[in-house]
RNA sequence: GGGCCCCUAGCUCAGUGGUAGAGCACGUGACUUUUAAUCACGGUGUCCCGGGUUCGAUCCCCGGGGGGCCCA
C-alpha cells in the first residue's frame, strides 16, 4: 500500500468509526456565535486575567490545521481561512462521546467547538472546549504544514489546496476583491453607471486580437467571446448614458505568459465630453485612490522596484520614446520625420534587429520599436501618449496631425495597465479605418479589426465627444499585491488539460 | 512557435549506471498548558510516460506528456 492509500484508508476508517458512534458525518448546518476572525479581532488583546474575569463563552468552527496531543492535554489549531485559534481539549472537560470524536479527527477536518476563552501558560489565546461538533471529513492528506505547497502547477490546478495552506495566496485574493470594490466605488462616486454588455458577440470588435469562437445551436449562429466591450459601451453613450463603466471578462485567443491569461478582467469606461487629457488626470487619481483604499498606501514594492503611485505621472509621447531608444542604440540622432517615413523607419527597425513585415506601415513599425525597447523600462507610472493612427482604428486623430491619434497607454512596473483615447465619432472616418483594417485581414492578419455596420450606424446617430479607457484589473492586482505572474492573481488560470 | 530548466513518498526536497533516501505527514507507544511539541519504534515509491544503449537505467540517448522562465 502506498503512503497515500494508507493515509486515505485511515481517514475513511475514522469516518466510519464516527458514523458507528452515531455522529452525523455530514451535518447540514452549524450555528456559530463567532467566527475565528471575530474572536481573534475582539479578544486577541485580552490578558489572561481579563479573560478569567469575563468568562467568554463561544461557539465557533473551522478547519483543523494542527493537532498536538499529550495524552490528557490536547491542542488543535482551527482556521477559518483568515485567522487561527487554538483549542484545548481534555477528556474530563467534555462528554465522553465528544472525546471519542476528538480521537477520530484528522488533520484537515472541519470542526465546530463550544467553549470558554482563556490564555495558556505560553499566553496563547485558546478555547477550552466543552463540546465538539464534527462538521466534515478531510479524506485526503493535506500538504505539509511547514513548507506548505510550493509546486505552482498544483497551486493553480488545485487552488483549494493553495488557499488552505498558503495564507499569502488567500491574502492576494482578499486584496483583489478590495481593489475591485475600490475601483467600483471610485467610478460610482463620480456618477458612472455600471452596466453589462454582451460577452457573446456576432462580431468581435473593440480591440485588435484574435477571438474565441463558439456556436449557438437553435439560432444556428457562430458567436465570438468578446475581446472587448468597447463598441457596445459606446453604443450606450450614443443612447445618452453619458458615463458608463463595466468590470468584466474579456477573452483573447492569443499567447499565455506571466502577463497574459486567455480570459482576463477589464474595467472599461466611457465619459461623454471627456478627451484623453481629462482621462489622464482621472487615471492618475484613480490608481492612487484605489491603491490607498485597497492596500492602504500608494507607495508600493514590485519585485526589486519601489514604485510611487502618487499623481502626477510622467508623460512621454510614443514617438519620443521610440526616437530616444533608437537614437541611443544607433548612436545617431533620429528625428520625428524619420519615424513618419515608412522607408526610413523600416530601415531603422531593421538596424535595431526587428523583422519588418512588408505589410506594416510606419506607425506600426514605430510601435514595434517602442514595444521592444521601451515598454519594460517604464517602471514608474508613465503615460505614453499620441499613438500612430494605423494601430488605433477606434481613436480620434489629432486636429493638426492626421497620422496621430489622441490615445495613451499607462505603463507601470514595465507593463501596460491601461489604454485610453478620445473616441473616433466621425462615422465616415470610422468606416475608412475599418476598411483599412479589412485590408490587413486580407493580408492574413487574423487580429485585424472587423467591420461592424451597426456600430457605424450608431455613430451616424451621433456619438458626442467622448473619452474611453480600459484598465487591466489583473495587472493592477499584480502590481498592488507584488505578484510576478498573472496566474497568481487569477483563481483558476487556464491550464493545459491533464490526462 | 523557439531556447533553457524542472518532474523521485501525500507535501518539501536529497541522491546514484548495481536492493531508492531525509524532514514533515501517517501508524503504535510515552507524556496534564503545547505550539514547526518532543522521544522511541514502524511502513512508505509506476523515480512523469514510451522506446533505445547496457549484463543491469530513476540516472545516459531519442521521442512524448505536464509545468516554469525567457524570447516571438
Amino acid at each position: 500500500m502506498t503512503s497515500l492509500d494508507e493515509q486515505v484508508h485511515q481517514r475513511r476508517t475514522n469516518l466510519e468509526e464516527l458514523a458507528k458512534l452515531g455522529v452525523e458525518i455530514y451535518p447540514r448546518t452549524f450555528e456559530r456565535r463567532h467566527t475565528i476572525s471575530q474572536l481573534v479581532g475582539a479578544y486577541g488583546q485580552r490578558t489572561h486575567d481579563e479573560l478569567e474575569a469575563e468568562r467568554i463563552e463561544t461557539v465557533t468552527s473551522g478547519r483543523i490545521l494542527g493537532i498536538r496531543s499529550f495524552g490528557k492535554a490536547n491542542f488543535l489549531v482551527l482556521s477559518d481561512g483568515l485567522a487561527k485559534i487554538q483549542v484545548y481539549i481534555r477528556q474530563d472537560s467534555m462528554p465522553e462521546l465528544d472525546f471519542k470524536i476528538f480521537k477520530l479527527l484528522d488533520f484537515g477536518d472541519w470542526l465546530g467547538v463550544e467553549g470558554r476563552l482563556f490564555r495558556t501558560k505560553t499566553n496563547e489565546l485558546t478555547i477550552w472546549a466543552s463540546r465538539l461538533h464534527f462538521l466534515a471529513k478531510c479524506l485526503l492528506p493535506l500538504p505539509e504544514k511547514w513548507h506548505g505547497l510550493t509546486d505552482v502547477e498544483i497551486r493553480y490546478r488545485q487552488r483549494y489546496l493553495d488557499l488552505i495552506v498558503n495564507p499569502d495566496s488567500r491574502r492576494v485574493f482578499e486584496l483583489r476583491s478590495r481593489i475591485i470594490a475600490a475601483m467600483r466605488e471610485f467610478m460610482t462616486g463620480r456618477g458612472y453607471l455600471e452596466v453589462e454588455t454582451p460577452m457573446m458577440q456576432p462580431i468581435a470588435g473593440g480591440a485588435i486580437a484574435r477571438p474565441f469562437i463558439t456556436h449557438h445551436n437553435t439560432l444556428e449562429m457562430d458567436l465570438y467571446l468578446r475581446i472587448a466591450p468597447e463598441l457596445y459601451l459606446k453604443r450606450l453613450t450614443v443612447g445618452g448614458l453619458e458615463k458608463v463603466f463595466e468590470i468584466n471578462r474579456n477573452f483573447r485567443n492569443e499567447g499565455i505568459s506571466t502577463q497574459h491569461n486567455p480570459e482576463f478582467t477589464m474595467m472599461e469606461f466611457y465619459e461623454a465630453y471627456a478627451d484623453y487629457e481629462a482621462l489622464m488626470t482621472m487615471t492618475e487619481e484613480m490608481i492612487g485612490t484605489v491603491a490607498r483604499q485597497a492596500i492602504g498606501t500608494d507607495q508600493i514594492t514590485f519585485g526589486e522596484h519601489q514604485i510611487s503611485l502618487t499623481a502626477p505621472f510622467t508623460r512621454l509621447s510614443l514617438r519620443d520614446a521610440a526616437r530616444e531608444a533608437a537614437s541611443h542604440r544607433l548612436h545617431r540622432e533620429i528625428g520625428d520625420a524619420d519615424l513618419r517615413s515608412r522607408e526610413t523607419v523600416a530601415g531603422i527597425a531593421r538596424e535595431l534587429g526587428i523583422d519588418v513585415d512588408p505589410g506594416h506601415g510606419a506607425g506600426k513599425i514605430t510601435t514595434e520599436i517602442f514595444e521592444k525597447f521601451c515598454e519594460d523600462r517604464l517602471i514608474q507610472p508613465t503615460f505614453v501618449y499620441d499613438f500612430p493612427t494605423d494601430v488605433s482604428p477606434l481613436s480620434k486623430q489629432k486636429p493638426d496631425d492626421p497620422d496621430t491619434v489622441e490615445r495613451f497607454e499607462l505603463y507601470i512596473g514595465g507593463f501596460e495597465i491601461a489604454n485610453a483615447f478620445s473616441e473616433l465619432n466621425d462615422p465616415a472616418e470610422q468606416r475608412r479605418r475599418f476598411e483599412a483594417q479589412f485590408k490587413n485581414r486580407q493580408r492574413g492578419d487574423l487580429a485585424a479589426h472587423a467591420m461592424d455596420e451597426d456600430y457605424i450606424r450608431a455613430l451616424e446617430y451621433g456619438l458626442p465627444p467622448t473619452g474611453g479607457e480600459g484598465v487591466g484589473i489583473d495587472r493592477l492586482v499584480m502590481l498592488l499585491t507584488n505578484s510576478p505572474s498573472i496566474r497568481d492573481v487569477i483563481l483558476f488560470p487556464l491550464m493545459r488539460k491533464r490526462e
